[in-house]
DNA sequence: TTCTTGACTTAGACAATGTCCAATGTAGGA
DNA sequence: TCCTACATTGGACATTGTCTAAGTCAAGAA
């Protein structure tokens, strides 16, 4: 995801100091931000840079198909750098924490005809949830 | 559905006109309402019946395994009475309604050990995305 | 290099959804 | 019927996200 600038500027992207620090937020730690986590990595190394920008670029990146947006629950949507890779999220129901997993076979297959009820299906989303190893290592 | 009431009392449920509203509701339609929607409906039937109510009602429901909580876009949470049979849901993209649909097979088998990562899984949800027949009628 | 311009950013108001609390009301047992 | 622990209410507050008007700037043109 290193060419993740050099891609957008060839789809015409207007290169911004407050795009670059998103971007590179996103593609440092592979790890599932909220939009609120983006902002205050990105304000460490862009002070003055704002809540709308960081809510507008992530937009554009889901809409450009570089990040995926994940709400796993009704909080806050995470963002997840690695959209080239085919994957579902295995999620701590305790932390709150995503892992990315690989799943065998397509999920979509597992939907027969009669139960697509005249849908366009172009997406399916597995999630599985339960406790992480480092949560159920704690009491309560 | 229909003893839900007394399955509610069974387990120590003190009943007020406000729960039985909600319950009401729910019981209804067999579709999947937002906490907005169960509210404006149950002001129909009891029209001093608060916000809060309802909210920590539906938040009981969910607790005790009766009603189903429904994240599945970033907006808000949807309530699905149909919590005693196994299900997962197809969405459409653009109206944002749902339906029940059933799979073949276990989506939980889908996910090798080395890919749980030590979780301790206790649900998988299987989302299904797409355009409904309604809304691929109209244009735009 | 400098200029120009339309795209980008900003701050803050606003909107949608949900949570919390102190005061008041009431279901159900004694 | 009376008590009281539990439930409800209204409204303040919190979180997350969206919108807009005004100012700023990246990148191509000259």
């Amino acid at each position: 995801m290193s060419d993740l600038l050099e891609r957008l500027r060839g789809r015409g992207w207007r290169l911004t100091a407050q795009r670059r620090v998103v971007a590179e937020v996103l593609d440092g730690d592979h790890v599932h931000y909220t939009a609120d986590e983006v902002h205050a990595l990105a304000t460490e190394r862009l002070p003055e840079i704002s809540r709308a920008t960081v809510y507008n670029t992530l937009g554009e990146l889901v809409s450009l198909g570089e990040v995926l947006e994940v709400s796993t629950d009704g909080r806050a949507k995470r963002y997840d750098p690695n959209a080239h890779h085919d994957h579902q999220h295995l999620v701590c129901s305790r932390c709150g924490t995503i892992r990315d997993v690989h799943v065998q076979g397509d999920p979509l297959s597992a939907l027969p005809e009669p139960e697509r009820y005249g849908f366009d299906i172009s997406e399916v989303t597995v999630t599985y949830r339960g406790i992480c190893p480092h949560c159920s290592g704690h009491h309560s």
